[in-house]
DNA sequence: TCTGGGGTCCTAGGACCC
DNA sequence: TCTGGGGTCCTAGGACCC
């Protein structure tokens, strides 16, 4: 595996800096940033060897107003990135091959990778599904040099078949930094000590948390680089980032304090949500209700499995001439039950609605979960007493959630969201069987 | 034919209570 | 009748991430 060594650097690349060899053990703490390369589009290659070495687009189809959710690296040299329009990514590659992505095998995929990741240390903490820090800090689990286990990682990953960049420095923004220096294939160590020189000279944007407001809001004060960043007064910081400026001139200065969780921390999502954006405009509100119960179905479901039951419900629209509006309403008792929460969210969606709106997007999302959680079964006892979901209606969503599981989302569904069916991928056909009557 | 589908976190204003 | 602050809850919106 000799080619995942050789884009391995030292950090900074000017002379007289440290060198792998000068470090014979590693001070203080390790945090490592794992980045899966074009994970997606790798994973499809992965699976269909005959587009290997050909550009790869995942994401939504052209015609559908779809985006770019990643695009394979023999797609980028075209311009193609991760956001930009389907549209706009077929004019510059026409010839790429293209597919709306297989999001179960991903799931897969990543969690063998983060199993990998696990069996190296316990204190591993996901991002996302291509990202994940881990801390090999030595003496807190094994004493191993971390430049060594993070060469063993991206070993260890590549026997998978996907590959990934590897940033290890002394904290969190230090090693995603670092992981973003050499893609793909890359492994870039900040060692400590180091993080000023490495850091300083970067735009502020490469920090995250740092996006295209903040930016502005920076060069407006004559800051432009994280160096700058990390001398610059509080005072003037705190007008840009309200209470976190302190944690970020720390974060730019490189001496952010980092806390790696166990992988087996319990996750604690703060909310669940659907929304899709229609490859064509609804314009009637019926059809908007219908794909807003379609939509809740699905929370819903993610909800029972996931065992939580939350108080507050979410609306989003996207008008077609771009702007947007959230409406949200707390509920009277928490509920996973969108025979409960869709109700409201579609009495939201009534009171804001006025005709000839042209919705290009419609979502819907439970949030404020209840921290007792929904997962002991003493709270199906209960949930009559506290006006969730009957027990007896609960039994019949869970039965039906099984056979989702087993036949696929469109086995099953209630009333109005059957005939709005395969409405979310063909709109269109929808909308003709839908015309008013007259 | 520009602009998806998940999320998290912060701010600000109004209602309401003391 | 006119006037406070402080605290909390609810709601809307926006920045940011992958």
């Amino acid at each position: 595996m000799n080619e995942l060594t050789h884009t391995d650097h030292q950090v900074p690349d000017a002379g007289g800096m440290p060198s792998f060899a000068d470090f014979t053990h590693w001070e203080g703490p390790a945090i490592g940033l794992m980045d899966l390369d074009a994970f997606f589009a790798s994973v499809e290659q992965l699976d269909h060897p005959e587009w290997r070495g050909k550009p790869v687009i995942v994401g939504g189809l052209p015609e559908e107003r779809g985006v770019v959710s990643t695009a394979s690296y023999e797609a980028r040299p075209y311009g193609v990135h991760s956001a930009m329009s389907s549209a706009q990514a077929h004019r510059l590659c026409p010839h790429a091959i293209w597919t709306r992505g297989h999001f179960d095998r991903y799931r897969a995929v990543s969690a063998e990778v983060m199993a990998i990741l696990e069996s190296e240390t316990p204190f591993v903490d996901r991002v996302s599904i291509d990202e994940a820090f881990f801390d090999v800090t030595p003496g807190r689990y094994s004493s191993e040099d971390p430049v060594t286990i993070a060469r063993r990682i991206q070993e260890r990953v590549a026997a998978l078949g996907v590959t990934c960049s590897i940033g290890l420095g002394c904290n969190k923004t230090v090693a995603k930094i670092a992981s973003e220096r050499d893609k793909p294939r890359g492994l870039t160590v900040v060692f400590p000590g180091c993080e000023e020189r490495f850091l300083a000279p970067l735009p502020v944007r490469a920090m995250s948390g740092i996006g295209a407001s903040a930016e502005r809001a920076l060069k407006h004060a004559g800051i432009h680089t994280l160096g700058q960043l990390a001398q610059a007064p509080l005072a003037r910081l705190t007008t840009i980032f309200g209470v976190n400026a302190e944690a970020v001139k720390l974060r730019a200065a490189g001496r952010e304090q980092s806390v790696v969780k166990p992988f087996d921390a319990p996750d604690d999502v703060k909310s669940v949500s659907n929304e899709r954006t229609f490859a064509e405009d609804i314009v009637e509100l019926d059809d908007a209700l219908a794909a807003l119960a379609l939509l809740g179905e699905s929370v819903g479901r993610r909800l029972r499995r996931k065992g939580l039951v939350g108080r507050t419900v979410t609306i989003k629209i996207k008008f077609a001439y771009g702007s947007g509006k959230t409406m949200q309403r707390k509920l009277p008792h928490p509920t996973d039950d969108e025979n409960l929460f869709v109700p409201v969210a579609q009495s939201l969606l009534t009171s804001l609605w006025s005709p000839g709106m042209h919705a290009r997007l419609l979502g819907i999302g439970v949030s404020d979960f209840d921290t007792a959680g929904g997962i002991q079964t003493d709270l199906f006892c209960e949930v009559d007493e506290r006006g969730a979901m009957a027990s007896d209606r609960r039994e019949l969503s869970v039965a039906v959630d099984n056979v989702r599981e087993r036949f696929g989302a469109e086995a099953v569904t209630f009333g109005r969201a059957a005939r709005f069916g395969g409405a979310l991928v063909r709109p269109d056909k929808f909308l003709n069987q839908n015309k008013p009557r007259e």
